[in-house]
RNA sequence: GCCGGCGUAGCUCAAUCUGGCAGAGCAGCGGAAUCGUAAUCCGCAGGUUAUCAGUUCGACUCUGAUCGCCGGCUCCA
């Protein structure tokens, strides 16, 4: 008899009958994995639990542990969830509802957007076809037959003449109950293992996000194996509201807006101001340390240039002035400036590479539905670098830019990020040779330095291969870093060379990068990853000195002044209120350390030391406290 | 820019649905109290209800436009 031999994931394998179903196997391997199984993997193939395997090669049962497990759990959710919605909106046309990050969506085409209510409506329905505990069924059909079922809706048909085009000779169905949509699957064994889940929002949508295509309306869903899970799901989100760095800005005084004065448009107080302050002179300086050299540019520039940068052909979003005829655009990019700096002398391959550095403000008219916060605002600060290097330092630099990168991120306490490699699209500028050649140097940097990247293929700029990192924040999101792009345009647009060895004038290369990138999105992650608390080398206000009475107010001050002159941030609360008071407010200002003055500290000439993170830690001479907080900030821990 | 939801004191919110004198807590200011590790008490002040226009005897409330914010789409550092 013919044996089908599965090898798992332990490298053991079992043999089977063939026609043996995935969720029998999971049987034979245990209850327990039978019970969670979500779906099969098949030599790289995701299949059904039910369906028959035929074949041998490796062979696992997705849980809910794997990421594939999560997407397809869900996936049966978002179908669900269209049943639900076709019962209670007959009229709505369903298009796509695909698992994302942490959850689902699906969108419909509906004549009346969605409310919040209909939200609980639509739950409610779920719940029903969760407890009918009906099958989900594979079915094939052929493109004739999918025209006819699903003849009424346009979003459908489109995608079965592209799956028609694409080759494909059946279309997979997938069914429970009286709903059917089109989907290659797999999904659960039934409607009823779904155990919680939850809608979230409604929002408009594109059809295939694309802006000139009907608006749909788009249900926003997350749903995972048990209560609990989802509970906590839901705490986290609550968590990440209460860490929003809009919220956290207004109650730190770190940065506000003005109405009045222009949205997207960053004001910064105080608090906020010394905090930017404190990340610029140490960006500032790290560059310094680097070889590079700082140079500053304006922030207005003839629009001639930016015809030349083909930023005015491009439409960028930016803003322009004219004065007496003379058009100029404030800039959105550093690079012009910093190349009519490099083009202002004759440039020897002995000169380079050259790195000029700049905290650049740029300025562009960035969409109004776009705006968030500090993460996307139309006036932003990029600690900004241009390298002017030869083809054969490519590597070199790159390496040293993503050195540095690693650096920086580790300073701020991000140990976790994502690569990613962009290469050559379709449409793009500069000969083959340098594309690869660029490539490679943008490869072999990310090797030496030992990372792991996705490659993105096709995803680079027309001028030129980039590398992009993302960061994690403490709650786990990801933000857009440090960017390194090299550029084959700009060097030919503005004629940039360099005499090399042979005497001859050869194209420069040039590499954009920037490290914390924009400086407001910058802060706005920093704050959200240390929910306002920031330690003792950041904090806007690192000490906050408490009298206790009137008469430790002498004292205090002479507390006070002696930690401001030993370079630190302080400040004292003379206002005419408890202790108890005081210590409330500088804790909601999350400042690291207060210093209680009462008598006793007083008569012996000590400090009683309160901490953000330990609370009261007790007496001690004042010299022992400084000598420990110029340790702790020094330590940029 | 698009879809949807919003905009009341510095902040958090009431009154808006059903048009009829805009109200509270915190913060602020004044005073009293001088207190030992997360809110002392009393008092005062604070508003062209985002802006502009319309409907109405009368608009925070209804309508329209503009500005701004929020959730998304798209884009992006």
């Amino acid at each position: 008899m013919p044996k089908t031999i599965l090898t798992l994931p332990d490298n053991s394998s079992v043999e089977v009958a063939p026609g043996t179903t995935g969720l029998q196997v999971a049987e034979m391997i245990g209850p327990r994995l039978a019970q969670d199984a979500i779906a099969v993997k098949l030599n790289n193939r995701l299949v059904d639990l039910s369906t028959a395997i035929q074949e041998d090669g490796d062979f696992a049962v997705l849980t809910f542990d794997a990421p594939e497990g999560q997407q397809i759990y869900r996936h049966s959710t978002a179908h669900v969830m269209a049943d639900a919605v076709l019962h209670l909106f007959p009229e709505a046309k369903p298009t796509i509802g695909p698992a994302i990050q942490d959850g689902f969506y699906y969108d419909f085409d509906v004549p009346e957007p969605f409310t919040e209510e209909d939200l609980a409506r639509i739950e409610a329905q779920m719940q029903q076809i969760i407890d009918a505990d009906t099958p989900f069924v594979r079915r094939e059909i052929s493109a004739q037959e999918a025209h006819e079922l699903f003849g009424d809706n346009p979003f459908k048909i489109e995608m079965i003449n592209e799956l028609e085009q694409s080759g494909e000779e059946q279309i997979t169905l997938y069914e429970h109950s009286d709903f059917v949509d089109l989907c290659r699957g797999p999904h659960l064994p039934s409607t009823g293992r779904i155990k919680a889940f939850k809608l979230l929002s409604v929002a408009g949508a594109y059809w295939r996000g694309d802006e000139s295509n009907p608006m749909l309306q788009r249900i926003y869903g997350t749903a995972y194996p048990d209560e609990k899970m989802l509970q906590q799901h839901l705490r986290r989100l609550e968590e990440a509201k209460e860490r929003d760095h809009r919220k956290l800005g207004r109650e730190l005084e770190l940065f506000t807006f003005f109405d009045e004065a222009g949205a997207g448009l960053v004001y910064y107080p105080p608090n906020g101001a010394m905090l930017r302050q404190i990340v610029c002179d140490f960006t500032t300086q790290e560059h310094l340390k680097r070889g590079y050299q700082l140079v500053r540019t304006p922030h207005l520039i003839k629009s001639e240039i930016w015809e030349t940068s083909g930023h005015a052909q491009q439409n960028y979003p930016m803003y322009y002035t004219d004065v007496s005829g003379q058009s100029y655009g404030i800039k959105p990019m550093n690079c012009p400036g910093h190349i009519l700096i490099y083009k202002s002398k004759t440039r020897s391959y002995r000169d380079l590479p050259i790195r000029y550095f700049e905290l650049g403000t740029v300025y562009r008219h960035e969409r109004g539905g776009v705006l968030h916060g500090l993460m996307r605002v139309r006036g932003f600060t990029q600690d900004d670098a241009h390298i002017f290097c030869t083809p054969e330092q490519l590597t070199d630099e790159i390496t040293g830019v993503i050195r540095f990168a690693q650096d920086m991120l580790q300073t701020f306490g991000f140990a976790e990020y994502n690569v990613a490699l962009s290469t050559k699209p379709p449409k793009a500028l500069g000969s083959d040779e340098i594309w690869v050649r660029a490539t490679n140097a943008l490869t072999s940097a990310l090797e030496a330095a030992g990372l792991d990247y996705e490659e993105k293929p096709g995803e680079g700029a027309f001028y030129g291969p980039k590398i992009d990192i993302s960061i994690k924040d403490a709650l786990g999101r990801f933000w857009q870093g440090p960017t390194i792009q090299c550029d084959f345009n700009l060097p030919e647009r503005f004629d940039i060379t360099y005499i090399a060895e042979d005497g001859q004038r050869h194209r420069v290369v040039m590499v954009h990068r920037v490290v914390l990138a924009g400086i407001e999105r910058f802060l706005g992650v920093l704050i959200e990853h240390y929910g306002g608390s920031f330690p003792v080398w950041l904090a806007p206000v690192q000490v906050k000195v408490l009298p206790i009475t009137d008469r430790n107010l002498e004292y205090a001050r002479q507390v006070t002044a002696q930690l401001h002159d030993g370079g630190f941030r302080v400040e004292i609360d003379e206002a005419p209120a408890t202790l108890q008071a005081k210590i409330r407010d500088a804790e909601l200002m999350k400042i690291p350390y207060m210093l209680v003055v009462g008598d006793r500290e007083q008569e012996s000439g000590q400090v009683a030391v309160r901490s953000r993170e330990a609370g009261d830690i007790g007496p001690q001479p004042l010299d022992e406290f400084v000598h420990h907080l110029a340790a702790e900030a020094a330590a940029r821990t």
